[in-house]
DNA sequence: GCTACTACCTTGCGATGCAAGGTACCTTGT
DNA sequence: ACAAGGTACCTTGCATCGCAAGGTAGTAGC
């Protein structure tokens, strides 16, 4: 089929969405990668996965929005903790903006009043 | 720079989004490409151009969500004139209910309540 | 016939979500 | 000791889709 499936429809909303919700996480405290994942699995439409996330965490790190640093864990392999830079807090506060406008757009858009 | 703009930032928020706003568009009547070009570029944040809206246009017509007629133009060559099917309604349906709940979800994140 | 506008469409590139697969650490049970 | 299972990291390859750039053609006015 070509016809584009729920999951598909979903996947494109979250392109250049989640990569601002990983900040918002982050803006609230440090958060290691596979944490992250089980984070946005937890809100209904944001469920993503590692090969999402890593390659995701990775471009932020090469950006200087992010900033890591290995921690070991009580139990299990250790973890790579990752927070904001103030360059990571200002693209934050710039995708804040962008978003609510964009969003009022698409609402307008749909709902069709003029 | 390997930093994200403006611009590819609303690029990426466009994703899976421009094809439903197309949609809507029709909903309230006919309408050909050119035209559909300029009424989007009227709002903010979801101006796109023909490299995006032609093949997107092709697809949703490959994906049975619209018909087309040819009809000549008072003033200009010929227009495709699109219109939705069952088929199209139904996906605007489906789009809508997800579009709300994303939207929400998306807000809760970056608002960071609890 | 030249220029400009309208209107259609295609090509090639870049960005990025994701399934699948791989490595390694740690704990528990046998 | 060893196997099994959970945690946690990461990479590869594919598919999708927005867009800049470029191409074709009808119509109108000079």
């Amino acid at each position: 089929m070509s016809v584009t499936t729920d999951a598909q429809l979903l996947a494109q909303l979250r392109r250049g969405v989640i990569e601002h919700c990983v900040l918002a996480l982050l803006e609230r405290g440090p958060r290691y990668g596979f944490d992250l994942v089980r984070e946005l699995a937890a809100v209904e439409g944001l469920g993503t996965s590692e090969g999402t996330i890593y390659p995701l965490l990775s471009r932020l790190r090469k950006d200087g929005l992010l900033e890591t640093s290995w921690q070991p864990s009580d139990q299990g392999p250790p973890r790579r903790y990752y927070e904001l830079t103030a360059q990571g807090r200002t693209a934050l506060e710039v995708f804040h903006r962008h978003w609510r406008s964009f969003r009022a757009a698409v609402d307008e858009v749909l709902e069709g009043d003029k």
